[in-house]
DNA sequence: CCAGAATGGATAGTCACAGTATCCATTATG
DNA sequence: CATAATGGATACTGTGACTATCCATTCTGG
């Protein structure tokens, strides 16, 4: 497969994938001749991979680039996972000494009542940090009052997170498996929310909520 | 109070601030001659409530804005989610009809299991027909198999959240609420998922995974 | 009362990001 | 072998979110 058809099987622009090549998210073709290259499925396929990163999952073009760079490296799943997570979750904003305490010290009670191994390393710290920091910022204790509730059900799904894990077939594409699932697997779970939502309001309030 | 203590008060450049009144996000400050205004508490509030949304939850700028209108303007509750989900799913992308349709099935026999009454006019359902698409078409079938579990626990967590919600004492404030369950909530259990998800690797293969 | 700082409002400039477009010296192909 | 396509380099565009500059008032401390 040639450039254009490449173009043409993936519904994408020659430049957007040039400009992909350049930032190292697509691999270069096989050499046929000193500037000469020619591309597979698999270069199809990783084009939908980093559209489906960048449009459903919203990472940047950079961050694309260092998840796939973890996976093609070969480093272990955790690893990858790490990247992807920090990925997703955003860096620490400051919070203020005092609000960081606290929130450390609501992640540690949380981690000792779930049988968690939290670490202020974990890369989802800064962003859960940041995030219970705002929340109480912004003056909404009933939301952090059911963090419990929130921390139970978190241990239900990641069961059925890890099922599905454990499920696939191919091992060499597990890595590839837990980056989808965990950025599409947020954005699929956020949509089902809103439906739960949307019936839960319905069935409590069959006149609206006004 | 005035622009040069809003701005101390609330951290943020005066230019930052200018910018915000200019794009409708932050009212005008309350007029004491023709040229000069004075500003209050609820400017710092709205402030930190802007930071949060663009921040924690990723919206943009002109996003902000209409969610902010829609508060503002007293909309009902129901209007008000749907401009928050419809910002924060993110539109629908050519995805084929054939995959759209088998989406709308898969949707369609979920809801009727859940007693949802789900209908494609619902502000989630084009993200999440585009995800579902995604996902299928990348070619990771077994998180579609599990979204029955998905859905659930979905079930389970808009409970929660209702509750939160219920929970609120302030009348005027719960549209906001609303808003902020739903931005930051998604934001909350995400990270309480990735711990949980480190804390059930751990446990199921407790010499790595990779 | 008045000099100097601050304000509201308008306009223009900057910076990063994600592409697009243009060139050009080779290769490929009918 | 004439035309089209390619890889690679470089330059350009457009959007979003600020950031800076001006300026005609308005405030404020001495």
């Amino acid at each position: 497969m040639r450039m254009a058809e490449l173009s043409a099987e993936s519904g994408m622009p020659v430049a957007t994938i040039k400009y992909y090549l350049r930032e190292g998210l697509l691999h270069p073709g096989e050499r046929t001749s000193p500037n000469q290259a020619r591309y597979g499925d698999e270069h199809v396929q990783r084009l939908k991979l980093i559209r489906a990163l960048l449009d459903v999952g919203g990472l940047s073009v950079a961050t694309v680039g260092g998840v796939l760079a973890a996976i093609d490296a070969g480093e272990p799943t955790n690893e990858v996972l790490g990247v992807t997570q920090r990925a997703l979750v955003g860096g620490a904003s400051d919070v203020g000494e005092e609000a960081r305490a606290w929130a450390l010290d609501l992640l540690e009670k949380l981690t000792a009542a779930h049988g968690w191994k939290f670490a202020p390393e974990h890369p989802a710290a800064p962003g859960l940090i940041t995030t219970l920091c705002t929340i109480r910022a912004l003056g909404h204790p009933a939301l952090i009052e059911r963090i419990e509730d929130y921390a139970t059900l978190a241990d239900r799904i990641a069961e059925v997170d890890l099922d599905t894990l454990a499920a696939h077939p191919s091992l060499d594409r597990i890595v590839e498996a837990a980056v989808v699932g965990t950025v599409l697997g947020d954005r699929l779970f956020a949509g089902l929310r809103r439906l739960a939502q949307a019936a839960e309001s319905g069935r409590r309030y069959p006149d609206g909520l006004g």
